[in-house]
DNA sequence: CAGTGGTCTAGACCACCTT
DNA sequence: AGGTGGTCTAGACCACTGG
């Protein structure tokens, strides 16, 4: 028999296990029936079961072990999971008109921090790369960016006059590893300027490593204007 | 034929699109194949596939829709995944000694901010519980909570002196809508004193709001010390 | 060793969406 | 209208691991 309104879906399941936590009717820590048996509570094959409280582990709520069964977490160890969206993306959202700025682009000697940073050979040469972004006339971002061209190539010949290092990057370089680090920072004078605040203002701040393949791509700091914060539900 | 060393599993299928986008043998905005032909291709059924190409959009590197087929995405919307530890794991994984002391827990009047953003009515009660985390003796992260005890009527017997408000909270309410804030705060004279860094310092800060089933539980501020970072990797 | 979850097959119907 | 992904069934073997 087919899924139809009458079938208990994977879906039906999530919910009816969720709130079944929740009531308190499976306390934390306690083991659930074993798939078989919810399979036969619920009319599905053990399949159906399987999918909803592989979804449910994953997201937190619950810890499956073979043999051992499964078991409702204590200390539900929720994840929140921030999109992150492209600059653009993010003011567009917010109903805002998104404007990007070329400040200074140029290749230089990456300096001895960056190098320890991205393990580059010493004296190796950067694109260094400073843009804002505005939503409307508004600072939104101010970002301070190294590209390394022994990894990148083409990023010689790349214009950013026109469009973003971060976008040019992702049409230019598909697929790569990221590490991503939020953290509250002094605005200097050039990041005060940029964003329009008092000097020694805290800046949200974000730092992003970018590897292709092992290789070290790209080292960006992105500034927020004041008042920006991350948020997410879950 | 079940799986086996010899049968292509759905791992395999995720390991072989990913590099196959890495590679830009497939490129973004491109259509892969349908799940008929990769189930073919791969000598194994279109579940199969069907699972690892779901997972991948799950992830955000896939974007598929009925009879539209299933497309590179080209900015990638990947999520990153923060793990939100509780402060005690935290200081732990980092090979610190956790240390918990309460600073103040009093029952008084929601302040009319407090009661504006969680829709408390005016004049409402509500626990104030203020406390420290240390790494060792560092200050680790300072805490300052309210708890809604029209929500959670156990916590005017709570006891606050020797387990934090968190940890309280998660063994008495076991399940709960999260929202989740990151911003960067200035250091007023209180939390300068008890995170021992000097006044205006710039503050990673996270704020949390918690319901239970449409009801406010509980809002807290943390606020972490200098050097705080939160980092994820994807 | 034996129970539990992990995964795969082969086949089916359906919902949705683009054309 | 027809193709594509979404989901379910029924059955099977396997991998891991707790007792």
């Amino acid at each position: 028999m087919p899924q139809s309104s009458d079938t208990t879906s994977y879906k039906d399941i999530k919910i009816t296990v969720l709130s079944r936590i929740r009531s308190g009717e499976w306390q934390p820590d306690s083991l659930l029936p074993n798939e078989q048996d919810l399979a036969v509570e619920f009319s599905c094959t053990r399949t159906t079961v399987n999918r909803a409280l592989r979804e449910l582990a994953d997201e937190g709520y619950l810890e499956r072990r073979r043999k051992a069964g499964t078991r409702v977490l204590s200390a539900p160890q929720r994840q929140a999971r921030f999109t992150i969206p492209m600059v653009r993306d993010e003011v567009e959202a917010m109903g805002g008109t998104y404007r990007y700025a070329l400040v200074s682009s140029k290749l230089e000697i990456a300096p001895e921090w960056l190098s320890a940073r991205l393990a580059l050979s010493s004296g190796q040469n950067v694109m260094h790369v400073r843009c804002m972004h505005f939503n409307g006339n508004t600072p939104f971002q101010y970002e301070d960016r190294w590209i390394v061209p022994a990894s990148v190539p083409q990023v010689k010949q790349a214009d950013f006059s026109q469009i973003g290092p971060n976008e040019w990057l992702i049409q230019t370089v598909p697929f790569t590893n990221v590490e991503l680090s939020f953290l509250a920072s002094r605005a200097d004078a050039t990041i005060a300027g940029f964003l329009d605040v008092p000097e020694g203002e805290p800046v949200f701040t974000g730092e992003r490593i970018t590897w292709l393949q092992g290789q070290p791509v790209t080292f960006a700091k992105m500034f927020f204007a004041a008042g920006y914060r991350m948020t997410t539900q879950f």
